[in-house]
DNA sequence: GTTCCAATAT
DNA sequence: TATATTGGAA
């Protein structure tokens, strides 16, 4: 059936491949070398943690990060490099971004380093992607095969088909067609990223407040809120967070006629997808649930 | 030398 | 289970 091949198409492109839906996402991941370096804590434990991370001179003490404890070992001397960084937990967001970076880069150039340039998560590692991108094309290929049955058209079959409590982070975001289909990339001809028309926006900052819970636009999917120990959050506190989206770094390529560089995006406001519900984005969950 | 990818480990 | 880490290959 065809029809609904087309419609799948239809779809998607309509909910994909969206620049402003891309770029605007701002999420932020502390590494523990950056939080270690610039003393990230809780400044404001009260109320508003409206304050960016500005220089933070002075730094009383070191909050629950490091602080001496647990000595024995070899931990205490360099915290610095070779730090292991918690695990990182992808959320639907995360992932939805994930997903669109494949989408609009096309499989061939979806790799590991490309795909981590264009959703320029800060504190996101090649590795991170490359262990979601593997997992990502195994269910990709699951797909594949049992769309091709009979049962109908790929993607109510497919819906159905999986099993939720197998992937149901994958659930949550669309998947481009093509993918299923056949190895081509996206852009024809047109499409890397166009260089956000720089928005004038007088951000002050974007720090998270962790409001209410997480709904998004998306279908009817039910995720499971779960706490997760991250790097900062102060165990009876409120988290802090909320940095600046990764920089384009200072990197050469060699030899990698992709999409032009990674273009600063500059910060913007996520306007809900016609929903009317306008949404802040949180990396965690507020545990208010 | 770097990155990808699949397998394996935690 | 989900993610990290490893090791071989391009």
């Amino acid at each position: 059936m065809r029809e609904e091949d087309s419609n799948w198409f239809s779809r998607w492109e309509e909910e994909l491949p969206s620049p402003e839906e891309l770029m605007p996402l701002s999420q932020t991941l502390i590494t523990p070398d950056l939080a270690l370096a610039f003393d990230i804590r809780n400044p404001n434990p009260s109320s508003q943690p409206p304050p960016p991370p500005p220089p933070p001179p002075s730094q009383p003490h070191s909050a629950e990060f490091d602080s001496g404890e647990l000595g024995s070992g070899a931990a205490g001397d360099e915290p610095a490099r070779t730090l292991k960084r918690p695990r990182l937990v992808w959320t639907p967001q995360l992932h939805k971004r994930f997903v669109d970076a494949v989408a609009h880069l096309g499989i061939k150039n979806a790799v590991p380093k490309t795909i981590m340039q264009l959703m320029s998560v800060d504190g996101l590692t090649r590795e991170n992607v490359a262990s979601h991108l593997q997992k990502y094309r195994l269910y990709l290929k699951r797909m594949q095969g049992l769309s091709g049955g009979g049962g109908g058209g790929g993607g109510a079959a497919a819906l159905s088909a999986t099993d939720p409590a197998t992937d149901h982070l994958f659930a949550s975001a669309p998947v481009p067609p093509h993918f299923l289909h056949h190895g081509r990339p996206a852009s024809d001809h047109f499409l890397p990223f166009v260089p956000v028309t720089l928005q004038h926006h007088h951000h002050q900052q974007m720090a998270a407040a962790a409001v209410a819970a997480a709904h998004q636009q998306q279908q009817q999917q039910q995720f499971h809120h779960r706490q997760i120990g991250h790097f900062g959050s102060p165990p009876g506190g409120q988290f802090e967070h909320g940095f600046l989206t990764r920089q384009p770094q200072p990197m050469h390529r060699m030899g990698a006629p992709v999409p032009g560089q990674p273009p600063a995006y500059v910060e913007d406001l996520e306007s809900a997808t016609g929903g009317g519900g306008r949404k802040v984005l949180t990396l965690f969950p507020t545990g208010d649930d």
